[in-house]
DNA sequence: TACAAATATATGTAGATACAGATAATGTAT
DNA sequence: ATACATTATCTGTATCTACATATATTTGTA
């Protein structure tokens, strides 16, 4: 549905005002499908971003500030999501040798199979997203590149 | 920058679901800078998206429902946004002599300056959309629009 | 070596958010 | 007129978030 439909509002000063508008519209309506998508498992957005990351790892150990470096929100705190994790036994925490200051973290089977069990509800999640073609998309994206500079 | 290095993931399944995080990254992307935008002025973008709405509105009460309505973030307690805005003397709330289950709001002249105090500030805010020429702006818009089917 | 600066993470906190449920008024069917 | 459903808003709550600050460790350097 056009942006002025869904918010009311029939008229925006420029283009890039209403991109603005569209834009933080369309972010909340993805973050609001996948947060559903999420519900039944019991974690929320951010922590299914980490645990992806951390998936992403195998079963190497990453620091937590290169866990923040890999997520979507930068401003996540990450510490605190990491308890949660490891509160559900999803992840390991681990100090490092080397550098005592650092965390090191790492998933778990438990974590892995979470993981997979939520991406075999993908389908679902997928069909919000069959009004644009391969090749739209692709130009969505290179927009969104370019417009963050 | 590339949605790979802001988050740094080489890789996508599918141009789909990177759109979904570039989506999600834009959108926290201008979050932030409004966030930070509206930070001297000590409200929120859900609180400023509130007011602008009244401003809209001009001296017309309007319901708490309409006000959700035309919300970018739909599912916001306004009824709690309304409290913060009252406490800070930014619009008024009365019921609605018809339906008393009703409560009409308006904005006050504090919080018409506000508001104008703060799109003031809007230059500043736009320097970061600089990239994208009004032509590539409007197919960005169309394409969100496209995607939310 | 000693000491300041930088780094990595954690914690305290006020406030915001999501969701369930409560409260109250209105609409509707009999 | 009565009872039940619906509507509009509000409240309780647990959790999450942003931001400032604290703690611990390491690094750079005089």
């Amino acid at each position: 549905m056009e942006i002025e439909k869904e918010i009311k509002q029939n008229k925006f000063k420029d283009e890039i005002n209403k991109l603005m508008i569209n834009q933080l519209f369309t972010g909340k309506w993805i973050t609001n499908l996948i947060a559903k998508q999420l519900k039944p498992f019991g974690i929320t957005n951010q922590q299914y971003n980490v645990l992806r990351i951390l998936r992403g790892q195998k079963s190497n150990y990453i620091s937590v500030n290169a866990i923040s470096d890999r997520m979507i929100d930068k401003m996540s705190n990450v510490s605190r999501l990491i308890d949660k994790l490891v509160d559900k036994k999803l992840v390991q925490r681990k100090i490092n040798k080397d550098d005592r200051r650092q965390a090191d973290i790492v998933i778990n089977q438990k974590g892995l199979d979470l993981v997979k069990a939520i991406e075999d509800t993908e389908d679902d999640l997928k069909s919000n997203f069959k009004s644009l073609s391969e090749e739209e998309a692709k130009q969505l994206n290179d927009l969104l590149d370019k417009l963050r500079g």
